[in-house]
DNA sequence: GCCAACGTTGGC
DNA sequence: GCCAACGTTGGC
């Protein structure tokens, strides 16, 4: 089981709408890194949804229900897309502030690659990341 | 709205 | 194959 981190522009596709839409197809990666994240995603594996520019926090939890295929919304096969449902809204939300101020959470993509937009989390790093939320 | 970080493109 | 120029992302 892996565990990843994806943004989303909440303006653009929020959280809410993902609930609204029951099932979401990541689309529009056009970067090889997240391609590659997106490539070796499995079934069941666990995926925490960001608010980036907006919101700026950690915001619930979706998990994979198809693994990678061919994204639709362009000719070019170099790019592929995966299908998310919602699993959870985080009681409460993990801000970006809150991650940073944790000193486990120091290396993680979300602080030192900051404009990859589906990033790889370790287990550990998750399981931080959820007692934050579950906390007070 | 600015700017740092970083990926991509294209000339050489 | 290097590197400068440029575009995009995303935090502030």
């Amino acid at each position: 089981m892996n565990y990843w981190l994806v943004k989303s522009e909440p303006f653009k596709y929020s959280w809410d709408d993902f609930v609204k839409q029951g099932v979401g197809t990541w689309d529009g990666v056009r970067n090889y890194q997240a391609r590659n994240n997106l490539a070796s995603m499995k079934l069941d594996d666990l995926v925490l949804f960001y608010h980036s520019n907006e919101g700026l926090e950690v915001v619930g939890i979706a998990k994979i229900v198809k693994e990678a295929y061919p994204d639709p919304t362009t000719d070019d096969n170099r790019w592929v897309v995966v299908d998310l449902v919602p699993v959870e809204k985080l009681p409460n939300p993990v801000t970006l502030k809150a991650i940073k101020a944790d000193e486990r959470l120091k290396d993680i993509a979300l602080i030192r690659l900051s404009r990859l937009s589906v990033q790889q989390l370790k287990k550990d790093e998750f399981d931080i990341i959820l007692s934050k939320a579950y906390g007070n």
